[in-house]
DNA sequence: GGTCAGAGTTGCGCAATACAACCTTGACAG
DNA sequence: CTGTCAAGGTTGTATTGCGCAACTCTGACC
């Protein structure tokens, strides 16, 4: 086993260390929103007027998942589907007002939770984690 | 918002990014075994002789999941419960030589993986990755 | 001897997800 | 003009992972 290979195993260890974590504290991400919703309400915050497709491939969902997710989040008055102006079959998603306030809200909220737990790193590697992390998971090709 | 509050974001959205590949990615990790599955047999093969209670604390599950899924590796020959030689109520945990196989068959198939997905990075932002990655997941106090 | 704590297991229910079947409507071939 | 097809979604059904609460043992301690 090559000394690449250990760092491999320690990458690969951390990650499942890094799943877990999430799919726990995911859950009371703060208590007004679940994890899949925050995804979804921060994806359409942040790119506005996707279709549920848009959101599908991104985060690699059945369609039918995140329809039923997007029902929801619409039930809970925190999104609208309204039509797409010339494709029929087409719904674009927006936030409502509830929607945006709850997302700057749990946004802010884990802005802090992150602070904290980088509290005592220098800014130097809080930039090159976020770098790599970032260069990670969006090395799919 | 200061610089260091939109590294934070970065890394946010990274994590949700993160999380969801992980989620999708997990079920055909390799298809004998699930993601928990997996999880559980390479602790047993790391830090030999746990107990379930091991388990959930490392991971921050409740010790029933940890029960079920141990049930599952054991009705599927992948490892053992065996009794701990002075405390009667508790059982240890041991792979069996299937298991022990199984788990070296996927590690190898995902250091592989793993190895694609970095395949151009040079060492030096694997090592520094590993690192700060490793140290992200642990700071949990 | 009676209460208690530790380690697990089981009953029950929920949430996220996939897969497959279906609906609706525009587009395009003949 | 009609028939087939593809795009975008929704609904039926089942599975999986998980938590909470109740329960079972069994040794320890007062």
């Amino acid at each position: 086993m090559t000394a690449r290979d250990e760092l491999l195993d320690v990458i690969h260890e951390a990650i499942i260390l890094f799943s877990r974590n999430a799919r726990v504290r995911a859950n009371n991400m703060y208590d007004e929103l679940s994890f899949v919703a925050y995804t979804m309400l921060s994806y359409v915050g942040t790119f506005p007027h996707p279709t549920a497709s848009d959101l599908a491939e991104r985060y690699g969902l059945e369609k039918s998942t995140v329809s039923r997710q997007l029902s929801q989040l619409e039930a809970d008055g925190l999104l609208r589907r309204v039509a797409h102006p010339s494709r029929p079959r087409t719904k674009l998603l927006e936030l409502t007002d509830t929607g945006r306030a709850c997302l700057a809200h749990v946004r802010q909220h884990q802005r802090k939770g992150l602070q904290e737990r980088l509290g005592r790193w220098p800014d130097e590697d809080v930039e090159t984690f976020s770098r790599l992390l970032w260069r990670f998971v969006t090395e799919l090709d």
